[in-house]
DNA sequence: AGCAAATATTTTGTGTACATGATATTTATA
DNA sequence: TATAAATATCATGTACACAAAATATTTGCT
């Protein structure tokens, strides 16, 4: 390895910190962060999940779920409830008034930070890089 | 945005992650971190730098620097050292011989962990990665 | 029924990223 | 030369990511 620039883990390391910036700009004005935003995406999609299921389904860590919720819980956008069926084990985020109307202002907002990158990179490049980026996502899973 | 796969910052973020993953487990035996290489790579490259130069060169913030730094020093890989030009606000890290002695080892370990990937996806898509991560990561600096 | 294995969540500890601010030092300027 | 501005480092606090372990609960098997 000659360049540092040319290293895969150091190039789309600092590639993704990019992007994570300007999403945290973006989102920022609404008090919430990019992972914050990924796990209401995902309630909103189907309200009520459990931990396990939203990181099974965001590919994100129980230890990291706890905290995210947690600090979603303290922002008054969802709320730990019991599973109805009576499983003791499980907490369930059901998203409050507040979490359910970012739905659309949220949306907006990464739909637009979507298509200022793709319009910067040209809509061909940009479909290539998303492909690329959904090969290597998976695969390790 | 439809699918959370599609937003670009949840989409980057996880494949980062995973090339993260396999950066973390090909150095593990030598006991450094992806960024703890960044670092020793910036400094085979020429040696004392200080905090703010190895920032720059990396992209890192500075308070980021120094922890990583005090890492790198605790596991014997390098040392602070006054500046010879009698500065005193600046650090110069240099390298101790352990940390000179994993230029070879290390370096064909990350050159292995780029060809993976790069056979992964096929030589040209690869190629096209390589340029749009460039791009993306250029475009807010 | 009783116990092992599996599941769900949380806690703890380490590493990184970054904003903010404190401190020390150097440089530029009035 | 006194002081303001810039520079370098470090401290503090928040937010993840992930490994390992603790806890509680449920399920499966005998």
């Amino acid at each position: 390895m000659d360049r540092i620039e040319d290293c895969i883990s150091f190039l789309i390391g600092k590639a993704a910190q990019q992007i994570a910036r300007r999403a945290r700009d973006k989102l920022a004005p609404f008090g919430v962060t990019p992972v914050q935003y990924a796990v209401l995406h995902a309630l909103w999609q189907q309200d009520g999940q459990s931990g396990s299921e939203l990181g099974a389904r965001l590919a994100i860590d129980s230890a990291t779920i706890t905290g995210i919720v947690d600090r979603l819980e303290a922002a008054n956008l969802l709320a730990r409830r019991p599973d109805e069926a009576g499983d003791r084990r499980i907490n369930r985020a059901v998203l409050t008034d507040r979490g359910r109307s970012l739905q659309v202002p949220l949306d907006r907002t990464m739909d637009e930070l979507n298509a200022e990158v793709a319009a910067e990179l040209g809509q061909d490049d940009a479909r290539r890089l998303w492909a690329g980026l959904h090969r290597l996502g998976r695969i390790g899973a």
